[in-house]
DNA sequence: GGAGTTTACTTGACTAGACAAGCTCTTGCA
DNA sequence: TGCAAGAGCTTGTCTAGTCAAGTAAACTCC
């Protein structure tokens, strides 16, 4: 009671430990370390800020698993040459992607068979070539407009209900995260022509630019899926951002 | 002395934090707790594992950072929803990149002069229109063959210096990290057709699909740079991997 | 002078407490 | 019945200390 007069002014807001990573960060970005100098030990931010070890460890900790800096036991903080920069790149659900645009998304199913699996697909898989294997093709509309064309191989041993999913409702990628909690992924990103079926099913002339996404998933040494995205580079984009 | 008998043989050899860590990422691994489950509060694990609490904090922190759990205050630890599914995309410096392949890199500068902005570039680097801006063009080659264009303006007031730097020695990616150490970026990556005079600098036909990256980069609310970067579908790719 | 030892400083990991703040369920009162 | 207060849980943050281990420079002894 009485909320007025002495609590209502906190003294400085934030946290003691984002003080002193706000701190390092700003003597970052104006150089003050500049690429593989020596940065403050942990002692001397201590006595600067006046707070204890363990939320000045906190901060560079933090730091460091955001690749600002770089720490070695007995040595000190450095800050971390840049050279390299991580962004974090979201591979989303399409179907999610589409209807948080406010989008209409449909999913248009063109084959969801068992097949035996062709050498390729068996060694990305980890199968014996002619064993069996899930195969999907469905092409994913956003109002109408063909967006995606999807060609996914299912290793059967991680999914084996995978073919009775009507795929209508929901994705093969949301599926299949539920089945297989959590995975490891391989991606690549390439530009090139769709494939001559590709571009009939996405609408598109054969010589249409596309994004193409080649991604194969391992859940704890078993690989799970090996899927082509095809996406008319017309109607589809990436897009990211990188803050430190 | 008589260094053998007893302390030779580590109790469990890793740090308890990191076994709480693998505990928990295990459980999430086969499902034990299902994306949107509660999980063992921080008061069970202390329990369970005999440690102090910071510890099992510490643990349930970096999963949160990792993506792999949510927590709130009051509520409880969460597995996370894995629906999208963040993957590190590092964009590296090109020459890096060639060389590390143990190819040469080969730049060849096109064009590196002051310009007044357009509207477009204006915007982009939050300059008035016909303000000075630098520009430059350079194409990068690898053992000859050419495999990125890379159409770049630069804010003058970021990188006064920029335009005297020798390109065919140090990229302009390298030198802008040293000038401006600490930056956010924004980036999209597409596939489309080069434009006329990109596809005679990479010596390709005008038809041939490119993966295109546009990025801006933001010192501090001062914008640094914004490139177009070109690249022959046929010879570039971008590959990464998500790890949990 | 050179080799080994000591010392000082660094980060790495942990403990055993503390208080604050957010959420939910229960209890009690009008 | 309806609403408010409180209890009991949760996470968020912090303190003040401990021990361990790695590095580098100084120091000692031969």
């Amino acid at each position: 009671m009485l909320p007025s007069v002495c609590e209502s002014l906190p003294r400085s807001t934030k946290a003691p430990y984002i003080r002193v990573k706000e701190f390092l960060k700003h003597g970052l970005s104006v150089g003050q370390w500049t690429p593989g100098g020596l940065m403050p030990s942990e002692s001397e931010l201590v006595a600067q800020f006046g707070v204890s070890r363990m939320t000045v460890t906190r901060a560079l900790r933090e730091l460091q698993s955001e690749g600002l800096v770089t720490r070695s036991q007995g040595l000190g903080t450095y800050a971390a040459h840049l050279t390299q920069v991580s962004a974090t790149l979201t591979i989303r659900d399409l179907h999610q992607e589409i209807t948080q645009r406010g989008h209409l998304h449909h999913a248009q199913v063109h084959l969801a068979r068992e097949e035996r699996a062709s050498a390729v697909v068996a060694s990305q898989l980890g199968l014996v070539i002619g064993e069996r294997v899930f195969h999907t093709l469905i092409v994913h509309h956003e109002n109408q407009l063909p967006l995606q064309c999807e060609d996914r191989y299912v290793n059967p041993a991680s999914a084996p209900d995978y073919l009775q999913t009507d795929f209508t409702q929901t994705t093969p990628t949301h599926y299949l995260l539920q089945v297989a909690p959590l995975w490891e992924a391989q991606y690549s990103i390439e530009a090139g022509a769709p494939r001559a079926r590709e571009a009939r099913l996405l609408q598109v002339a054969p010589t249409e630019p596309c994004l193409i996404i080649v991604r194969r998933t391992v859940n704890r040494e078993q690989p799970i899926t090996f899927a082509r995205l095809v996406h008319p580079g017309s109607r589809y984009r990436i897009e990211g951002q990188f803050k430190p």
